[in-house]
DNA sequence: TATGAATGAGTTTTCATTCAT
DNA sequence: CATGAATGAAAACTCATTCAT
């Protein structure tokens, strides 16, 4: 059963952490109303009181893993940004422990669904610039301090780390966990290499 | 309709063709044997002269995308290799045309049935190394010319250039084709980033 | 349309009962979801909440059969055990009215099917036993209160017993229902052979 | 492979031959005409030369299991005619080895095919015709010789006989092949308490 | 005659949705 | 709000038949 504790009320947001589950778990394409039932505990007579039918439910399941990583990073607290605070901001981003591996699924379904679906694709663009916008944001302050260079283009480097860590997190997804660590040295080794 | 002349000899090819066509134009969770049959230009009972089922259809257009884009890189010829050559290997790697697009829509197809998928995730890895092996090939005759770092980690470099292309490919799917050209620089900045 | 009244709870024995009729009409091999739905008086979709699929409905309509024949046996209550008792016992066991001709098709059906599945056969094989020990034990009785010679072997005269129904019934079936209380002298001829 | 030797005219023999064999082992439901075409050895355009359609290949080989089981009796030639001929005849007649086997278990698919089609109903009912008028005929020399008792009614006993034999061949067919020879000593039986 | 690719109607099965309770 | 039986459209798959070679 789905992270509900037995008889609780329901709530749209039980329902959507139950269908990323068993997004994560065994993918959109065996994705059904009975199994979501099954897995959050009710009937599926039930879903209809929450959701408008199946694709309102995928839809609001896949908006989560995009609301999720985001807010994880906006809600990273620094008092003082030195280069060495990008480390643990993409350390939390990546996929290296089970919430965030399930996330990360959801998120390759959001992107593959995004493909041929423009309301998708328009979420996934709007992500995608407010997490760039955050990293120029962390980028321009590094500047200013002169911990990278002057000269170094904020744009291109906000997207290369973007780019890096979507390649890296949908490819961790086809590695087990416990060997996603090593993974994440190349990153490290970037940011190393803007440094003044 | 598909890229078949009406009353030709049909083979698995023309049908993984047409295939591709659909997952890249439709999604794979749209693709049905009807519309293959009627994309490819011939009835539902037809198939199953050439595939064992939807399933096998399904895997045959995925693993495609993943040879196309494999065969494409290794076929290419250099009398000289200098860190320029990686520019057009980089342009020919990445969805920029109609026929990459194509198969990069297919391919972020491909990661997503993988990550529920075996055997899928297998053949992910598979190309995934050759890749990289072709790319610590390269890396290391650069480093004997000097045209890079001898203390350049080639292993993370080639894993870098990996990711940055995927990440960077499978997020331009969600942006139009003659917006693309433009997203290939932050690959060739961090190209010349690595420079002697 | 079978025997049910149109808007009521449905069952499991409502759909058996409508399958066993149908295959005695018009024989397993005619037998379709949609014409059980439609004799059921259901659609097709109903069916799955019941059984898990055509083969589950066919197992049990063909099990059905085996056990109305003997639970009629098992269900016959006689006070005292005369040889003649064995007349009303078999004209019972007999396809001589139309339900019992109806158990008897599916029956048929059924030892066709176990001759190609062993799961059938061994069903068809208890059954057959069952049978042959109620036939031995009223023959043993009939031993002891001197009706048939000591020296009869029960065995040998219940499973003669048995095949001669098994063969009579079946053939029967080709046989106009009119005609077959005719074909029940051989039996009673049978019976009184052994008379001490 | 089928009874053919590899490249030899073919002929509808060869190919009923085959359908028998498959039948027997595999069951009506499972006959398809790619199966009939790999074990007859040839493709499957190439049977509408011989036969009208499935159908038409399903009676004629129905119809073989008839015509064998009573061509085999009535070729048996007998010098004098005692009570004992009865028992190479019988055995003769049952399902006691592999060949016979397959004839038995075509002839349920028959009875089972007749108890819904007409045509085949009528088959059926003349070869039983046949089978007892052969029986009665044996009977009423048997009387004559004095071997059995004048008053015994042959119509009754030859059908007893039919019938013991149809129940008993049918029941052998969920008897491994071993044990089956056991299972005639009823029958025997029978016939010894008929002698006078 | 022989071939076997092609056909398309027919079958089983799945599943989102509805609705009376 | 909750239920889950009922629905029927749509899916994949099977297979006897046809026909150009």
């Amino acid at each position: 059963m789905a992270g509900k504790s037995s008889d609780h009320k329901l709530s749209r947001d039980d329902i959507i952490t139950a269908v990323a589950e068993l997004i994560a778990e065994q993918g959109l394409e065996n994705l059904t109303m009975r199994n979501i039932a099954k897995h959050v505990g009710c009937s599926v007579g039930t879903l209809p009181h929450y959701f408008d039918g199946k694709d309102d439910i995928v839809i609001a399941a896949l908006n989560w893993s995009n609301e999720r990583i985001f807010s994880r990073l906006g809600n990273m607290e620094v008092d003082e940004i030195h280069l060495e605070s990008l480390y643990p901001l993409i350390r939390m981003a990546m996929p290296v422990d089970g919430v965030s591996d399930t996330e990360w699924r959801v998120r390759l379904c959001l992107w593959d669904y995004a493909a041929t679906n423009e309301e998708m694709r328009d979420t996934v663009n709007k992500i995608n610039d407010s997490v760039t916008d955050l990293l120029k944001g962390l980028l321009d302050h590094l500047q200013k301090t002169g911990e990278i260079h002057a000269q170094q283009d904020k744009d291109a480097t906000a997207m290369t780390l973007l780019h890096m860590c979507i390649g890296g997190g949908f490819n961790m997804l086809h590695t087990p966990l416990e060997q996603r660590e090593g993974k994440l040295q190349p990153l490290f080794n970037y940011i190393e290499s803007i440094r003044a």
